[in-house]
Order: structure tokens, then C-alpha cells, then sequence
DNA sequence: CTGTTAGCGCGTTCAA
DNA sequence: TTGAACGCGCTAACAG
């Protein structure tokens, strides 16, 4: 291995000459930095980072934790954090939580070890708070994407999911649905509260009354919804919801799978809506979605963590909330509109 | 910062113990293993990577190097590959080349300066054969996944490229097609090459004459079809092709998609076919897929990967070949069938 | 089974 | 503008 001391030794300097040139140490001749640049070419030296971090305490690692790669919502997500990085400088270490604390808190104790200088991570649940406080504990800067925490004030990237939620119920008011079903992911999420609470609060804003056969709470990966509609469908004709709205795109896309093994027709019979999208490269879906801004969860989450890595962040926690589009698709709309 | 010397003073032995006690070493009495491992949760001790590098000259972080994290195709291969990672106590930085060399040579020199322990890679091209070389040179393994490179003799995950396409080619011509066009990524990629090679061979040994203005080559990112496949509307009745064969998902996807703004009836006017399914997480589509084992490129990839860099594995390089399963689907059967 | 010594490659601190 | 000494946190090699 090439270490300073064979550019030092070779080029007659100190390995301090050396590594200022390295580090673009502007009290450095014309002449000698030159020199050793000639020899670093020449004999292709790469800093050894290990060594360098142990000093500086900075890796220009930047770690992703996320609940699943396989995703889509988090498959953009992560290219937005990584464009952002890699212009930045950074690379990124990704992490996959499966929605679960345990396996998140394996990952937090690498990704100290490894000393990333941040973290942007969407949290597994309410319980993270433990692994937030790890990381301040460590002095290591993180940002929240997609989910908040109670009593963790910092950086955000949130969705809107009052307003989005209300949109998608109001859709469905207006199409003339009373009977409107929630399948939702587990209460210790925050996206999954808020949902639901703007659900509720849609529902009685417009005096319907909220059923609470009608509220299903799965789960947003591994998403087995086949209990939950199995319950809606035996319920007596006057409850049995005419519409359902799915909290998240795998929540969506397996409930028209079932509702399709059902033989029941979307929308005559149930109309569906889901919050965020189950495809983000396809477009020819039936399915009415809200579009999350994803790649931007990722890319502001990047910008607002390095801003705070590197000092140029206000002392103040910034919550960024990023609108999602509405796409009204067949899945919701009768047939006589 | 606690390091292993304040474990050691409040554990009453000297450092070296603590470290035999986090590196698991055997020679260890139980009740001292015990005490420090009390002290090392008491005060949430997490061992400092850097330092541990610099002596033993490995960070336990592998680089995942792939075209694009957006790519169903490659999210399974990212997922398949974290979870052996995981498994194996190694963490994965990403990096997305975009198919393009010069991107995919810019993430080489930081994971080189970063010191991964070695790289899992689908390479932007056959130009990737320099960054292979910079990686031999510094002494870091790498396996080769979905693409190889001419004259790089290493560890590989391929697809059966060659009975793969055969299959799909000679479903086609059982269909009845005779006029089956090919939509291509660039030829510089190993996989278009084998993929267009075994479109024409097949051809040639069910005796129908390879038509090159059959021939498209576009991309397999940014698959712009719109022009290829204007070109294949605009042939006389005679050449016009009953069936296209896209070469990747992408290409499928855009296909069909660009048939259906056309108006063209699918299959009756032209059936599809395509290499790698667009979309892992639904299986709704009506497309004429290979599947292939995406997951296990990224699995198996990692294991080869940690064996090598672990001395466990033989010195002869391992290719391993993952076959595809087809899903006939609607885009390409008959209706009589 | 446990401890001591030395040094990994580099940057900080201070002196020249 | 340049250099010498020191130490970051840890483990290899050896001694006990």
C-alpha cells in the first residue's frame, strides 16, 4: 500500500507537505505542490480513509434507512438521496428495516460503527425514538422522511397527509359514497394515524357517521389484506362499505387483487382509492391514486442533511411537507361521469 | 466518545481483553466475557470501524454498483444482495451508473477510497473493463451480475440469455409469427448482444430469414421506442411485423405502451414479448414476460463475493447461470388458443 | 486466559 | 511555507 510517506520520501518533502497538498491546503508553494502531485500520479496513491476518518471523525458516508428497497415509494426515494449525495459528495449506505424496531436498531449500531456523518431515515414506528435518541447521542444529524415521531423535534420531509387523505375521501363523498372503508397500516406509524384521523374527520365534516367496522388496520409491507376484506364483504348489505381506501400503494394494489379474486367489480360494486401509487414507472394503471413527490423525500432529505452535517443549517428544525397529486382513474369514478 | 479503554478501566482488565471480547474470541473466561460485556451495554459502547480498519484493512462494507436503483429489475437485485450483506455483517453502499461509464468510474474511485471490501456489478458497458482492471489493481474482488465483459475472467450471476430468448422466439413462431421484429439496448451491453444473437439464430434454424429492418437497438434506460417502432409501422403490409420482441423491461413496458397510444390492438395487430417483467411487486399484467430471478443476481452475487473476499473460495472463477420462467400471458397468445 | 508493547496511516499542534 | 512529534481507537504479536 502507497502511504504518504512514499510520496514524502520520493518527492523529498515531509508527509505533512504531503498531506496538505492532499487536502488542498492553500499554504503550499507553487512549486513543491507540483511536485507531489506528480508523484501521487506517478506512483497512484489513494488516501487511506480509515485513517483519515479516525482523526477527522467524518466518513462522507451518509446512511439511508428505509422499511423496504422493494418499495417503489422507497425505490425513489433512495434515487433522489442518492443523485443528491453523490452531487454532494457523499455516498450512501442503504438499509432496509422491514418496518421492524429491532432490525432497524441492528443497522443503527453499524451504521455508527461505520461512522456515517447522518442518517435520513423513515422510522419503523413510534419505537425508533430509542434509536433517534442513540443517534443524537452520537452527534450524528438525521433527518425524518415520510414518518414523524412524537417528541422528536428536527429536521422533516412530510407528506400532506391531512389534506391528501380528505381530497381522496371528499372524492369519494362526492361520488356518492356514505359507506367508506379505511385499510390501514399499524397505528404505532404515524402516516397510518394522521390517515386515519383526517378519514375520520373527512367522514363527520360531511355528517357521516364513522363505522368502526369499517376501520381495518393491516400492515403497509407484507400487506395481507385478505382478513380485512373478507370481514368487509360478510358484513350485513347495509353496513358493506361501497368504497375502500388503502393507506399505501401495496395496501391498494393487493386489495384490487382480492377484490378481483372476489369477482367484484371496481367501482360498480367497491370503489378503491389509494394513497401513493403502486408503480412509479408504469402509468396504466386503474387505479386512483395519490402521487407522493417521492424522489423529493429523497433529495430535499439529503440537501437538509448535509446542510445540517456541514454547519449550514438554521439552529431551528425545518418541516417540509411536499403536496401529492391526485390522479382520478377508473378505479373511483362511476361510469356516468 | 467511549472507547474500549474506558470499557477497560471500569471493567477492571486491560484493553486487549475488551477487544478479544467484542472480536468473540474463544480464549475468554466466561466470567471475565461476562463482566465486560456488562460494562459495554452499561455505558452503550459501540466500537469505532475506522480504527479497526486501519490495522486490519477491512471495513466490512461491500458497493453494490448497478445501472439503476429504479429499475424493478435491479431493486430486487439490491434487496437480494442486502439481505445476504445483512446476513453476513456487511453493509452495502449503492451506487447507480446510469449506464454510463464515466458515472460508474467516478463511484469506482470513492468506493476504492472509501476501501469497500469488494464490488457486486452489473457494468454501464464493455468499456467497464478499465474500472474492472482498477479494481484487480487495488487488490479489490469484484463479481460480475446480469452483464459480462470480453476478456474478464471473474465470478458471474448471468441470465440464460441464449435458451431464454430461443424460448420466447420459438413461442412467437408456434403463435404463427413469421415477422417478429426486436427492440434492443445498446450491443456494447453483453446482454443485447446475446439476446439479439440468439433472436437470430433462432430464426435461422426454423428457416425464416432474418429481416434487419426488423433490427432496433435503443436503450435499456431512457428506452425512447417511439422512434423504433414508428419505423416498424411505417415498412410496407409485407415486412410489417405481427410481433415484437423487447429486449428488457423497460423496452417492454414503453412498448406497449407506445402500441397503445397507436391504437394498435395487442395481439391481434402485434403480439409482445418480454425479456425481464416490468413491474416485480404486481402481477396483473397482460404482458408476455421472462421473469427472471432477479433477488437471487443480488443473493448469490454477494455470497460468491464474500467468499472470495474471505479466502473461501476455489481460485477458479464460478459462473453461475440463473434460468428465466416465462409467464405466457395475453400479449401474446392467440385468441383461439 | 490475560496483559504489554507497538504501530496501522493520517492530520492536529506547535515550532522553525 | 514547511517539518517533528504526537495521538486518534484499535488489534497483532508476543510475553506471562
Amino acid at each position: 500500500m502507497v502511504t504518504i510517506y512514499d510520496i514524502a520520501k520520493k518527492a523529498n518533502v515531509s508527509a505533512m507537505t504531503v498531506s496538505r497538498v492532499i487536502n488542498k491546503s492553500e499554504k503550499i508553494s507553487e512549486i513543491t505542490r507540483k511536485k507531489v502531485e506528480a508523484v501521487i500520479k506517478e506512483l497512484n496513491y489513494i488516501p487511506n480513509n480509515s485513517a483519515r476518518n479516525l482523526i477527522t471523525k467524518k466518513t462522507k458516508i451518509l446512511s439511508l434507512m428505509i422499511t423496504d428497497i422493494g418499495n417503489p415509494f422507497f425505490t425513489s426515494v433512495a434515487r433522489g438521496a442518492e443523485d443528491k449525495a453523490m452531487q454532494m459528495g457523499y455516498q450512501l449506505l442503504l438499509c432496509n428495516s422491514d418496518e421492524n424496531f429491532e432490525k432497524e436498531s441492528k443497522y443503527m449500531d453499524m451504521l455508527i460503527s461505520t461512522g456515517s456523518d447522518g442518517v435520513l431515515i423513515a422510522p419503523a414506528n413510534d419505537n425508533s425514538k430509542k434509536n433517534m435518541k442513540k443517534l443524537t447521542k452520537h452527534g450524528i444529524p438525521f433527518v425524518l422522511i415520510d414518518r414523524r415521531i412524537p417528541d422528536i423535534d428536527c429536521d422533516q420531509v412530510l407528506s400532506d397527509n391531512e389534506a391528501t387523505t380528505r381530497r381522496l375521501i371528499e372524492h369519494l363523498i362526492k361520488q356518492g359514497h356514505r359507506k367508506i372503508a379505511i385499510i390501514n397500516g399499524p397505528l404505532v406509524v404515524s402516516t397510518a394515524r394522521e390517515r386515519q384521523q383526517s378519514y375520520i374527520d373527512t367522514l363527520k365534516i360531511h355528517g357521516i357517521s364513522v363505522n368502526n367496522d369499517l376501520i381495518k388496520e393491516s400492515h403497509f409491507r407484507d400487506s395481507d389484506v385478505t382478513n380485512s376484506i373478507q370481514e368487509l364483504l360478510n358484513l350485513p348489505e347495509s353496513e358493506r362499505p361501497t368504497a375502500i381506501f388503502a393507506t399505501n400503494n401495496f395496501i391498494g394494489m393487493n386489495t384490487m387483487k382480492i377484490l378481483y379474486r372476489h369477482n367484484i367489480k371496481v367501482p360498480e360494486e367497491i370503489a378503491v382509492v389509494s394513497y401513493d401509487v403502486p408503480n412509479y414507472t408504469e402509468n396504466e394503471s386503474i387505479l386512483t391514486v395519490a402521487e407522493q413527490q417521492a424522489y423529493n423525500f429523497g433529495y430535499i432529505g439529503i440537501q437538509l442533511l448535509i446542510e445540517r452535517i456541514e454547519g449550514a443549517a438554521p439552529e431551528k428544525a425545518r418541516k417540509i411537507v411536499l403536496p401529492s397529486e391526485i390522479h382520478l382513474r377508473a378505479s373511483s369514478l362511476n361510469q356516468r361521469d
